[in-house]
DNA sequence: GACTAGCGTCAAATCGATTTGCTCTCCACT
DNA sequence: AGTGGAGAGCAAATCGATTTGACGCTAGTC
């Protein structure tokens, strides 16, 4: 806005707050506390330093400050990999809580490999950040923790961690998959499969599945239980297993979305119809649920609003207005019945 | 806060440096030494020194070293919104790149608004990032430097900036628009549509497109050019404009893919065929654009390739490697031929 | 008139590293 | 014996803020 005179040029050096205090001709310590209120300044006084502060164009060293305060103003976020819509969500929900409160957002992409999870722990802990969320998979629960941790407030995304400071965002995907269940029995389908997510991921989508489908009176035998690697890629290659078998499903439950499109891409090269041969339910809602034919019958997964509770989590705990134990917040994961079931 | 503070300050506060010179019986000097190995150290005070280090656990506080050396290890990426795919891939791109040279990442997302573009790159500065990638749409012109800002090195995507540090790095839209209005051309269509981008943005696929048709002899009417906002739902209510002309487009180009997925959900809307009754192609290659039904063709826009480069020239310029005027680094865009066209 | 009570301000310590200039030792070469 | 140079390590200054204890002042109270 300002045009930069000469003057400015040629001290290419930051403005400290002594040179304002040596314009206004009072003291850095009154500087400081006209910026930051914490001790009474004369109104007199603080229009003078305000006008040094203006005509040098003087912006406090956030470092310097956040070694002395202790604080970063910085949050960090873990996941496996942003490029995944699910996680780049989330991180949006997260960044939009807390920016308001001036926090910043610092993106860690582990890949869910344990190596990179206890790396970007120990940086984001290095740098001091004031917060972290934890959304990286569930091998999170094998971070440890440093005598210094302990301080740093931490939220976990859908599962629990044991950390006296750590609160958890969880999404009830037990119910939603119990809810998945449910519709497809009350459709009428006999011979339902699931595409799991990989070993010891994703239990309770299972679990919740598996539940609904007894309680309907249905068996779930484990040749219709094959396991999928979240990806597209992965769905399509487990449902080419499933689909091979001598009694092919009418009905495939993929543990998320990525994997149901998969899954479709495969029915579709067989020539079957969806959901007229087979009927597809996905999970986690992402807009490509909207964008295949047809569209996918899914569980909507909240990941914009685990994202900012997760801030709001935090928030609570840095400003101190909650210092209690670990608190667990449950988001419901409702049905979203489309064309695929 | 008072007690808990007091326990917090007795047991758990970091190890410092000067611990570990204590245990090891020698200077900080000689501890900041062996770290950064800018000094020999004996091998023997050496061994010493890392003991000590280890069985104290020491980290190094990374705020304090950031303010003496004037360097946070840290990079800026300034996007619209990480939730665009297109910016995700981006963002995943530049982490990738400069992860093993030890840089972090902070995410901005300024929704293309010019004051949260400003807020954020002052809100970067004054963090003292060690570089910053634009990325956040055509606005980013209008940014204003204060005198500090100068030191930092910046790289744009997309476009230049007027900045003595700022490199760009430029996916070649107009060559990739040319060929798919080439390929639209020679596929035999006749009346060739298309949907732009909001005003003032996207020029050169504009351009390159309509310099392909009038190149093979085509004209093109005012009226087969609509503007849209970049989204699914934007593309859509675009195309219905199209449709509702008398004389109805055969093929329309989008300049992007989530326009023309909402395109293509309108021609199906109408019941048409596509390509049979309208081809549609697109720009960006995201993955929605094999979701889609039938497959888009579109244009491979670099996305990852544009991150790590922003991320290369940035570490040339932070490493002192370079130091010259900007540079422009220029990205093919090849057409991809899918099913839509 | 002496005595609190605030108010406004400042000097100096602090946060935890890095970096510079200096000392001291030891050895080699003239 | 003297000089030069390399090798090792330390003390102190520095980065740029925040924060605390103290001091001078004015006003109000007994």
């Amino acid at each position: 806005m300002s045009s930069d005179t000469a003057e400015e040029r040629a001290s290419a050096s930051r403005v400290t707050i002594a040179e304002v205090a040596g314009r206004a001709g009072v003291s850095p310590t009154t500087v400081s506390h006209v910026l930051s209120g914490k001790r009474v300044v004369s109104a007199a006084t603080r229009d003078i330093v305000m006008d040094a502060i203006r005509a040098l164009g003087y912006r406090p060293n956030v470092v310097a400050r956040n070694l002395r305060t202790r604080q970063s103003q910085m949050i960090a976020v873990m996941v496996p990999d942003i490029t995944n819509p699910f996680y780049a969500v989330l991180t949006r929900g997260l960044a939009d809580a807390v920016d308001a409160a001036g926090y910043g957002t610092y993106v860690c992409n582990t890949d869910g490999v344990h190596e990179r999870e206890t790396k970007f722990f120990q940086d984001v802990m290095d740098r001091g950040v004031d917060g972290i969320v934890f959304a990286s998979g569930e091998t999170a629960s094998r971070v440890t923790f440093g005598p210094a941790d302990h301080h740093t407030p931490i939220v976990c995304i859908g599962e629990h961690l044991d950390h006296p400071l750590c609160d958890a965002v969880i999404p009830d995907d037990g119910a939603g998959s119990r809810a998945v269940g449910e519709f497809l029995a009350s459709r009428g389908y006999k011979r339902i499969a699931m595409i799991q997510g990989p070993l010891k991921y994703g239990a309770n989508r299972t679990n919740g599945f598996r539940a609904a489908l007894l309680a309907a009176g249905q068996k779930v035998p484990a040749e219709r239980m094959v396991r999928g690697g979240w990806t597209r890629r992965s769905g399509y290659e487990a449902m080419a297993i499933l689909m091979s078998r001598r009694n092919r499903p009418d009905a495939v439950f993929c543990a998320n979305d990525l994997m149901a499109i998969g899954a479709i891409d495969l029915a579709h090269e067989l020539g079957l119809d969806v959901p007229g041969d087979v009927a597809i339910a996905g999970f986690d809602d992402v807009d490509a649920a909207t964008i295949v034919t047809p569209q996918l019958t899914t569980v909507l997964n909240p990941s914009y609003e685990a994202g900012s509770t997760a801030g709001e989590l935090l928030m609570s705990r840095m400003a101190g207005r909650y210092r209690g134990t670990g608190r667990t917040v449950v988001l419901p994961c409702p049905l979203v019945a489309r064309g695929s079931a």
